[in-house]
Order: structure tokens, then sequence, then C-alpha cells
DNA sequence: GGTCTTTAGAGAGCAGTGCTCTCGCTTGTA
DNA sequence: TACAAGCGAGAGCACTGCTCTCTAAAGACC
């Protein structure tokens, strides 16, 4: 019964909009806007239920996406595989994709089951640092220094991933955040390496964010090469 | 009038949140709501009207933090002194920032004037990439390749920036939106190195939008030195 | 000064919302 | 058969955006 209920809400979502309306809901299915208050406590709480579920289904999409690659080893096919589900998944349900990375309704809070859900779409970038790292084959010691020019002193931490030119230097205070993300996802992955890791995490959805969001309007047409062509870049960023 | 009005909606905004109530704005300044659409057409036109005014006042934060840099030359520190400018007013104005770069309401489009005044932070790093270009100290044709183990093909396009390792290869589409692009915002400036800055755009944002957002939430705590850590990191990505 | 027109705001009202309450009806169980 | 639990209906409260009509003030013109 409550599924029935979140079908017809997210159909709803899909075709309004955020503002979803528990009386429309209800009409829908044929029902009293009261009735559905036995089955969600408030109109947050049922939100709350499509959040989960987005995170999950989204998980879950990426996760297949991942899978679906037979040879583990190829860090990149994987990746890119990975990235394309998020755009994919994001196109197809863009409003459950703005309740879950736009902006947060007022007072609302995140119930702390919604981020171990959240989790599982970084989660599979995190297994693929993994997967790199223990096969030596990511943040190995063998790369050289470019000679870019560089405008001020040079920050970059020798001895680390693909693009060798790129500040890797962390304060003490963000190794210490990134070493404990690293415990809790990708465990024995160096702090640098995650955080390449996270930079392609946040620039993933930076980008299908702005598309979405209408950032990109007059201005970028070629959107899914674009993507492409951005998480590719991420790769070689990370190194994959 | 007008002015006064938008202010009470600021305010409002800045402590209930997104979904601003016109009569409530009305019973503040001591008038019945109807009065209101003797000002603003419908709810919409406010709310269009605090987008504009915050578009240009981010765009006029950005601006003055990048004319503080006495030295033009200095074009990294002019866009990390941008980019804090970003997040500093983010942060000041949490409402704002997010009813210009969050979910767009259900059947909201932007009207054009806002797209001109949206455009001003952007034209801020543009004219870094520009000057950096003129200058010839971007995109210069003297970067060395580096020897970063790559899994696949390479993609990198030779003779581009700071980090050569990284995938600059444009597909004729994208490369088309992005001349397009910069003959609006950067004339002269070549697709590649924009594709580079329009990384660093989106990135800035997508860390901004995290942390506000609530995304980094139990992952990172150091917000100020991560942000500046990645905004180092684009600025090396760059090559500035 | 006396009209006359424009303008600002008040007030009532409509349709919609989230949410609470009470009251019946149905169904399963002892 | 009696009881209890659960399910849905209906009314109602306070709120929302928005439209309409009406009144009072202010400015323009002769």
């Amino acid at each position: 019964m409550t599924s029935e209920i979140k079908a017809v809400a997210r159909q709803h979502l899909s075709t309004e909009g955020a503002n979803l309306s528990l009386r429309a809901v209800a009409r829908d299915m044929g029902m009293v806007s009261s009735a559905l208050y036995r089955y969600f406590a408030s109109r947050d709480d049922l939100l709350t239920a499509l959040i989960l579920d987005g995170y999950n289904a989204l998980g879950e999409t990426v996760e297949a996406a991942d899978a679906a690659i037979t040879d583990r080893s190829q860090l990149r096919t994987r990746w890119l595989s990975a990235a394309r589900a998020v755009r994919g998944w994001a196109l197809a349900n863009p409003a459950e994709y703005a309740l879950l990375y736009g902006s947060p309704v007022p007072g609302y809070a995140a119930p702390p089951d919604t981020v171990a859900a959240a989790a599982r779409t970084p989660a599979v970038l995190a297994a693929i640092l993994s997967d790199g790292f223990a096969a030596g084959v990511l943040a190995g010691p063998t790369m050289g220094e470019t000679h870019a020019r560089r405008s001020a002193a040079d920050h970059t931490a020798p001895g680390l991933p693909g693009a060798s030119a790129l500040s890797t230097r962390l304060t003490p205070d963000v190794r210490a955040d990134l070493t404990r993300a690293a415990n809790g996802i990708a465990p024995g992955v160096p702090p640098e390496l995650l955080m390449l890791g996270m930079t392609t995490w946040v620039h993933m959805f930076g980008v299908v964010s702005f598309e979405l969001f209408g950032q990109f309007n007059n201005v970028i047409d070629a959107r899914a090469e674009y993507f492409d062509q951005q998480m590719e870049l991420m790769a070689d960023l990370i190194g994959l």
C-alpha cells in the first residue's frame, strides 16, 4: 500500500515538479487526503521515503553499470560506465534527482538511514579507486614530473597519480577528514588519491546538476558528448 | 517601494527557507497581501526579481574580489580570490544561493534578463583566462608530455596547458559549443582552454553546492581548507 | 478653488494546501 | 458471536496564491 502511494507520488513528482501535493496524490488514488496519514505521518515523511528510494534506485543503477564491465581491471571503462549511469538516471528522473541533489527543503534534516543509501553511489567510485590502488595501477610512485609552467610556488606532492602537475598537498585537517572517509569507504586508499576521487565525484554531480538545473542553457548543446569529455578528463585526473 | 518589498522578502527567505510566502511578507510590511500585486504580478515575479538581484550581488562580489588583486598578472591569486568570494557569498546567503543554483522551481523558466546577470560570475573567470592567454601564460605550446601511465588510448591533445596528461580532445559538436561560448565571453581563447576553464567553473559551484546542500556532512569537516585545496587543484588544471 | 484621473491600499472571496480530529465501516481473531 | 484493530470518510482549522471590487488619497489641469 505504501509502495502504491509512493508510486503515484513519484509520478506526480515527475509531472508536476517538486511541490508534491498530498491531496492530489490521494485524489489520484480515489482516496481522501486524511487516509494517507495512516501510512505517512506527514508530507515530509513521504518525501523522505521517496528520497530514500531515490538514493537506492540511483545506487542500484550505478552499481549495475559498474558490474556490467566484466573485465574488472578496466578501471577507466568501469568509471565511465558508472558516470554515464548517473547522468542517465538523472535525465530519466529529473524531479527525483533534484530531490536528492538540489536545494534541501527548508527545515528538513536528512534522517540517518538516508545517508547510508546516499553513500552507495560514491561507494562504487571508491571501489574502483580501491581496486586500482590494490592492483598498483593507481598512485604508483613511477610518475615523472611535468614541466608545466607554474605561476607560484610548486604545490605538487611528488609521486602521485596521473596528472602529476596537480596540487595534491593537503592540510592536516583535510588529510584527517579524507583519512577518516577512506577508512569508511575505501580502506587502504591514501588520502591524496581519495581526494582526487572525491574531486571526480563532486565534478560528476556538478556537471549533471548544471545540465539539469539549466546552467548550460545557451552554452552547451552537445550535453552527452560534453559530459563524456568531462568524465574522460576526470579519469585522467585520477590516473585511471 | 519594490526594493523595500524585496528586502523584506530576502529576509524571509533567509530565515524561512525557499517557500516564500507573499502574505507573510505583506504582513511584515503592515500591508495586506493584495497590495503587493501592485508591484509584482505574481509570486514568481518576486522570485525572479530576487534571482536577478542575487546574480548581480554575487557577480559584484566576485568582480570586486578579482579587482582587489592589484597585480593583474597574478592570475592564480585572482582566481583564488574570486573562488573564495563565491563560497563566501554562498555561505552568507544560502537561501539566495539555493535560489540561483539549486533545483529550479517546477514550471519556472528563467527570463532572458537573468541569463545576462548570471553570466557575470563566469565572466570573471573568462577574463582571467583571456588575460592569461593574451599574455602567453596559458595554453602555450611549450608543455612537455608527462609519462603518466594511461589505461587506454591516449586522449591527450598535445600542446595544451598545465596538466598536460589530461584529455582535452573535443568532439566537433563540443568544440563548436565552446567556440561559440568563447566568442561571447572570452574572445580569442581556444576551446580547449575554455573547456578547462568551464571545468573549474562547474567544479567550483559543485563543491559549494555539495557543502551547502549537505552532501559533505559527516565526510568533510574542514570545509574552507578543502575548498581552497580544490581550487588550487583547479588552478593547476588550467595552468594558472 | 474645483473637478478629474491616477494610484495605493483594503477587504472579501475562491480554490487550493497540510494537518487534526472524530466517526463509522470492514475485517480478522479469540 | 463479541471484540479489537485497522482503514477510510468527512468536517474543519489555519494557511497559501490570486482576483475582484471598492474606497481614499494625491496629483494634474482648467
